[in-house]
DNA sequence: CTGTTAGCGCGTTCAA
DNA sequence: TTGAACGCGCTAACAG
């Protein structure tokens, strides 16, 4: 499996030029002082070639290579999914290309020691700077410019963007027990993570705001993805006394609810309110559209991004931590609390409104 | 923004171990021929040291990386992020890394030429093998593995992943006017994509079967989204002669069709019947569950990954051309066209079996 | 078992 | 305006 010299090289182009080696590389770095017939010269033998030069060779020589790096845990969770889709989009406007560095694997990634370790691989050679997304790390070996988005600990040493996972739960459960609801279900998100403990605290704070006594058997414990959370919504729903509405941590446990739901023959919002968390794509398409926390999961994610850019550049950062405030968006899927079994006459008529998420 | 040496390299390794460059390679490469004591020694002082051999470097010399790249033209629409979830489990199975690489620009790339850049880049340097997401370049400069999946040219020059379009689309034409539907409504994806126009072909050949003449009014161009999509549903809801079933050309814009016929007062599948195409994971989450066309995305991420790392272990493969066949999943947005108006009492109650994507 | 030597492809001096 | 020489961090061949 020996392959050398398969594509072509700087020399290779310098030979076909007639030129030398240094000559080629001033023109690929436009330089001024080549004489514009050597340069165009060059510039035929370069697309007769297919010449592009090799990152790896470059990077280590010039310390720089327009590449934004990112780490994440996975690339199929719908949070990351979002997070993606605002790096994406900042990188679009940038200059920068965009490396999205995995180990495929949700479960055995997550470690700091990985993310030490791919950090380090990625900004020893290949990249400007990167974006680190929930790290469990709190310490990075480089000087190149880290960025983190929501980390799993306490105070990042990096500059962060974080959202406020605990106010946006609260201000759900303020909403739910304003429609009268006080029987609140809730399916947890993976516990080890540090959004899936600050949205619990947050459901127990709305709880304690309004005076509701914690009831245990309420709490589901779910992992972020819709089999888990359908599961927890059935052992909800076959509850003795069942809740009235469920608070999912996030949108795809919210439909794993819905199936749940479905499933029991209880309608949405009718016989059951629902509320989700983060504001994915297509919580507007579920029927009824979900209300849910909107946390900027993509603007995180394109904040972020300019921020590394920032500093690759050498400009100085506005701030260090950039908080993200959480806001809830009302949908269809919650209704008041009616004390007369259906009485759903009383409430207006859930308007089918298009709000784009984001 | 000049920064040397910010790292450990090798070379410090060697220092501070007091022994020479090359046995310090030899323990990180696993020879045997060293002594325990020493390999242990070095051992410890990489820990200390935090030190990751550079991947540029590394690659440089030994063209081995242990890496598979992706190269995508984003990484946020449905079809690309299944793509990714099935690369993504191959790869967790595997002792490769991965790297994927996006411009994140969904209109600026896909051209070949962008394409090609990108191959070169990446092969040249940093990645032992690649696989190219709907490529519509027909040659790359690299003499290392390149798979291909869905190419958007008729016959791949690699080997490649492909799935069977047109067929999957007759089909599905083929289940509605199988429930006696006459006037169907067609939404196209991205017409300068090879699938779009595949699965366009595959619809006219439905009519053809049966001997419905074309009516383009029922034709409206989409481009896989869904605010293109809503648009489209509306215009053929609003028709004098409206179709009494929508066959959208992917899960997404079906979601678009679902909000359209939302907004104009019509209920699914009682007045309308939708189909999709992709078999999205959330098209079972949809209110009715959505029947779709599953091409098993994920199923071609996976094997164009298997595919590539057997390439790249020298093996050979069983073949060149893997035609993945798509399969309709029948859930609940499609009832027989009913004669008297809302006949709906004539047909057996759709069950809300989950049905697993994939 | 270990050190020395020679590049991999490229950018950057320094001369010419 | 251009070319020769050097070294980035690393691996592989060859000596010892």
């Amino acid at each position: 499996m020996r392959r050398r010299k398969s594509y072509a090289t700087i020399k290779d182009v310098a030979n076909a030029a007639g030129v030398s080696i240094s000559t080629v590389s001033r023109v690929l770095n436009n330089k001024d002082d080549v004489s514009p017939e050597t340069s165009a010269k060059i510039h035929t033998v370069i697309n007769e070639l297919n010449y592009t030069s090799s990152l790896a060779a470059r990077s280590m020589r010039s310390q720089r290579t327009n590449v934004i790096g990112v780490i994440m845990p996975d690339v199929v969770t719908s949070y990351c999914i979002e997070v993606l889709r605002g790096i994406n989009q900042a990188i679009t406007q940038s200059d920068y290309d965009l490396i999205i560095y995995t180990t495929g694997d949700i479960w055995r990634s997550g470690t700091a020691d990985q993310e030490r370790r791919y950090v380090a691989l990625l900004n020893g050679s290949i990249t400007d700077g990167m974006i680190v997304v929930t790290p469990v790390a709190t310490h990075f070996s480089t000087n190149a410019p880290v960025v983190v988005v929501d980390p799993n600990n306490g105070s990042p040493n990096y500059p962060a963007v974080i959202a406020t996972n605990q106010a946006g739960a609260s201000t759900a459960m303020a909403y739910l027990t304003g429609l009268g609801h006080r029987r609140i279900g809730f399916i947890t998100g993976r516990l080890e993570l540090a959004s899936a403990s600050h949205r619990l605290q947050g459901y127990k704070e709305g709880l304690v705001a309004v005076g509701i006594p914690l009831d245990e058997t309420l709490i589901q414990i779910g992992d972020y993805e819709a089999p888990r959370a359908i599961e927890c919504a059935r052992a909800l729903l076959s509850l003795e006394d069942p809740p009235t509405a469920i608070f999912a941590s996030n949108d795809i446990s919210a439909m794993g609810v819905y199936q749940a739901a479905r499933e029991a023959g209880r309608r949405i919002p009718q016989d059951l309110a629902v509320v989700g968390f983060d504001n994915v794509r297509d919580a507007v398409f579920l029927n009824p559209p979900l209300t849910t926390v909107d946390q900027f999961i993509s603007e995180m994610g394109s904040i972020a991004t300019n921020m590394v850019i920032k500093l690759v550049k050498g400009e100085a950062l506005e701030t260090d931590l950039y908080k993200i405030s959480t806001q809830l968006v009302v949908r269809g899927s919650c209704l008041p609390l009616a004390r007369g079994d259906n009485d759903v006459a009383t409430v207006p008529p859930r308007k089918s409104l298009y709000v784009p998420p984001a």
